[in-house]
DNA sequence: TCAATGCTTATTGTCGACAATGGCGCCAGG
DNA sequence: CCTGGCGCCATTGTCGACAATAAGCATTGA
């Protein structure tokens, strides 16, 4: 799931944005905690320039967020912050089912079925919806928005989005309360894009997103009000 | 239409990435072409420093594209990648017209009846419509965007991929063909959110760009095949 | 004559030091 | 006791120098 590639290849600025990057994703670096560029230089056993090419590139995706002579502190969202990722999700992930029913290649439409059937079996044996819930879901929506062959759409989702989703469910701890229900709508996804049915893969694949995130609306309004 | 800060407050790194992203938009540095550090770094009078944290930033909006010890170059946009651009414009402005139904103030409401009037004003007068044509169908796109009162999705509209739209109209110098049938376009848009129906004006705008894209694609086959 | 190899050189990658700004605590005055 | 101003300090912003890599050229051998 994520771009590993040799470190040897790399530079050492882009490193540390990696593995910034999934600090702040898995909440080692606790949101909203102020981090000094020398106490990350000296993690990372960098010097401060490549580091602050690092914070430059993460602040542009919003984990981070920098204030002039003061300091740099990582990103924390808000439910209202999540709620504005779904909407946007909604129409990108719409565009990008439709697409992937046009374009997807037999042997992605094979692979994304394959992956499906692996989360039904889990599904089934136990119920550790763990994995799921946490990463699979996830490779299921990589998956379909590689199959858009849109390299812009890849990269606004994926390169994007979707670490801000990410750092959400590591922040939150989010316990998906209708896996079962997604799953449901995965298949049926799944069926539309077999059947290269755009439309449709567009229109349910925009329904699961937008369910989503009424779901969120409600763990929000339980959680606020206390 | 650029935030335009006072230069004093920000730093030299962000006023480099503004200039160097402007010069890169229109133009005044050849798509394409290499760029040296050194190069840069004397043009605007500033250390390699600040510079390479501005081509981080820009390399991640995709205006720049980097080779590890290789060097830096302009982006080129091909007519493949404005397509692609496109389509994920249909979907995105598609939900920020939806949204700026809903939630616009009477206030910005006006003012987008105003900027309408302007341009209706001046397409009657006098048949200049570079303006219209360069800026001024951006203006109002912004406008709309601005409407959704979401910030992701103004931050990937105007903050990420209208960069790469504008530049591309620089690139390619577009004479958009149908300022008539676009304005009209527009008018019937600003109706449908003056009567907040935000399912109309949803689907006059995904229609607006589409047909943009389409006017894209026909001049792409008159080009290319020559 | 051509190709392969080593060198040269320009460019990028990295680092440590210096300058400048903002926050924080101390002190004095009311 | 509270409040306002002043100065110190930590942190960020910027710079110049050094190291490492890769492209281009010349040279040499077949």
């Amino acid at each position: 799931m994520n771009e590993v590639l040799a470190d040897s290849s790399r530079t050492l600025a882009d490193r540390v944005f990696s593995r910034l990057q999934d600090d702040i994703v898995r909440g080692v670096i606790a949101p909203g905690s102020k981090v000094s560029e020398t106490d990350l230089a000296g993690r990372y056993g960098v010097s401060r320039g490549p580091l602050r090419e690092a914070i430059r590139r993460l602040e542009s995706r919003k984990l981070l967020e920098r204030e002039v002579h003061v300091g740099t502190r990582v990103a924390s969202l808000s439910f209202d912050d999540l709620i504005e990722i779904y909407h946007v999700r909604e129409a990108l992930e719409g565009l990008a089912a439709g697409l992937a029913a046009r374009l997807m290649t037999a042997e992605e439409v094979a692979g994304l079925t394959e992956l499906l059937g692996q989360h039904e079996q889990q599904q089934d044996l136990r119920h550790d919806t763990a994995y799921f819930q946490r990463e699979g879901d996830l490779d299921f929506h990589y998956r379909i928005i590689q199959g858009s062959h849109n390299r812009t759409l890849i990269r606004m989702l994926i390169g994007e989005l979707y670490h801000l989703v990410r750092m959400y469910r590591y922040q939150f701890s989010t316990v998906a309360n209708r896996p079962q229900k997604a799953l449901h709508e995965h298949r049926r996804i799944v069926e539309a894009i077999e059947a290269r049915d755009a439309e449709m893969a567009e229109l349910l694949m925009r329904r699961h997103i937008s369910r989503a995130r009424e779901n969120i609306e409600q763990q929000a309004q339980q959680r606020s009000p206390q």
